[in-house]
DNA sequence: TTGTAGGCGTTATCAG
DNA sequence: CTGATAACGCCTACAA
């Protein structure tokens, strides 16, 4: 079975393929005759206009990209979800890349994106990128950008994120407020500038209520998984036995810490308090559940996409575009763990 | 900043468009000089070819789409893993839509991607589809389509499946080896395959071991949800207070099962026993830890993938092709909930 | 070894 | 109201 093209239904017709253009684009200027003929034939074909020739055209491909860390990954995949669902509705399709927290991978995937002449791109930093002239490139080339999440601070595009910083500060805050006068913080790897911020929050909670920072309280994930938080759980116990609070970085490996704890008996939340951060569905569903930080990860991909789309219109109608950066709101969400 | 095409190559070396294209495909009639000069220029130019154009004149986009009920779901954020890993391994980049189980939106969005031209598609039907003139209508247009997961049995296409209704049997003989006498079974939806598979498998199961099927034991769940479990759990407590044992279609509602159990005081595995499927990363994780049936996801997409391509290269080079099935091995985990 | 010419299918401009 | 013509950028017989 052969596509229908205009020409086909042009030469059937009789008429030129100008003409069967601008009637199935309802142009005012073709009578109603020619027009509805040429409707009623391209239905009964079911012509559907070639988006390979529609792209050279038009030099847009109504497809974006998106790279981010990892698939699998309760936050990362309700954002997908936010994506997909905000560009269906605006006539996009998504093209989706993942980067496996590796850089290397990163800089082929934006490439393969550029090459694939998309018209805009969404991502989140891996934690390995220590290095933007891949980033700077896509700026270079003008096409339509925005970060989410792990942005990199120093890169002048669109920014979907939340106050990591604050957002640490109110979980460390309620530990604090819950009696905890001795809080250990696991945190993420070096580089990501969330890992930072939700550090510094840390930090400055520490300071705000007087609670004196001690570094060797502090220990660093480098893959962020379930059981480096059973690891650092036992360390935690073993060289800092009056360890009264544990801010984690995020959910995975904050039940890493309670498997530890379950598994020696070591009661949550009467002897160690923990928080996590991100509200995974899991952390409701497991013994204790888990206080932690809720981060509204759909909308950030509603919101990602949108400003996407805000900077690509204004690029085609050539409107100057000044990057914009949405911070959403998070909410500490009190569960058994901290009781 | 312009693109780089090969018509200003051409202009700025004094040469024709056809020996710069033939030039950067390494043809052997091009001399060495003039491929030199080219190959430089373009380097330094940063040529790439505009996909585009490309599409228009080979009539492929190396695009595939991909359909599937839900990305928030362990198992198809495996599945979805899988395929773009083994995507781009092979230069091809993946569209995801997901059609919330939705029929409806998984016809639109079939429409979509045919529409699009992709090159082939990969998908799994939604719960709600009882209805196939969609999926034949891509096999009608010679779109290269291969199912996975949940399938349809009367499509003739390639199909990357496990053996639900073995699995189940499986699963429920598991239970019945531990010394369960009276096994209840939570199943899916009425439409999928996989749902009537595996309960097809319990059925079995039961009989093999000379157990009395009782059709009160099985439980149907709309949306297959967590709070499902829960309220199942709830009602078989009251209704058949000395089932011992329960099958349940997928780990998110095992996980509510346990969360009803857990909350009453039901001692697991003491008093009733409970198996899951899917092997979903959480039921390590929760107390008591949950037995349940391994599902290769990671692979099933590595595999979809292969069969698309498979097919996708037949289709190039007009030789024919007949879909072929593969079906994964799953295997029984043991763990606390029914030791 | 190089170049000419035609076409992929659509859209836009401009003339009739 | 209609249509001829020229792009969009690339590829590939076929000539020269």
């Amino acid at each position: 079975m052969k596509e229908t093209t205009l020409k086909q239904i042009a030469e059937t017709l009789g008429i030129s393929i100008t003409t069967v253009s601008k009637a199935l684009k309802n142009y005012s200027d073709v009578s109603e005759k020619t027009k509805k003929s040429v409707i009623d034939l391209a239905a009964s074909l079911q012509y559907t206009p070639n988006s390979f020739a529609v792209n050279l055209r038009t030099k847009e491909s109504r497809t974006i990209g998106l790279i981010i860390p990892e698939v699998v990954h309760h936050f990362f995949s309700n954002v997908i979800n936010g994506i997909i669902a905000e560009a269906e509705k605006n006539g996009y399709l998504v093209i989706i890349l993942q980067s496996n927290e590796s850089l290397e991978l990163e800089k082929k995937q934006v490439e393969l994106l550029m090459n694939k002449r998309v018209d805009g791109i969404i991502m989140s930093l891996s934690n390995d990128s220590n290095d933007e002239n891949h980033i700077k490139e896509i700026l270079k080339r003008e096409i339509p950008f925005v970060q989410f999440d792990k942005i990199s601070k120093l890169i002048k595009s669109s920014k979907v994120i939340i106050n990591d910083q604050n957002a640490a500060f109110d979980a460390t805050a309620h530990l604090i407020k819950k009696g905890c006068k001795k809080i250990a913080h696991i945190r993420g790897p070096v580089n990501p500038q969330n890992a930072i911020d939700r550090f510094l929050g840390y930090k400055k909670a520490l300071e705000h209520y007087r609670i004196a920072f001690d570094y060797n309280l502090v220990y660093t994930c480098k893959n962020v998984t379930f059981d480096e938080g059973k690891l650092f759980a036992e360390q935690i116990v073993k060289e800092h036995p009056d360890v009264d609070g544990i801010f984690v970085i995020t959910d995975l490996v904050a039940v890493g810490v309670l498997a530890h704890f379950n598994e020696n008996k070591i009661k949550i939340p009467e002897q160690v308090k923990v928080i996590g951060f991100s509200n995974w569905f899991m952390s409701q569903v497991i013994t204790p559940k888990l206080s932690t930080v809720d981060q509204p990860s759909y909308e950030m991909g509603v919101e990602s996409f949108n400003l996407l789309l805000e900077e690509m219109n204004c690029r085609k109608d050539i409107i100057p575009f000044s990057p914009r950066t949405i911070e959403l709101a998070t909410s500490i969400i009190e569960r058994d763990s901290t009781l």
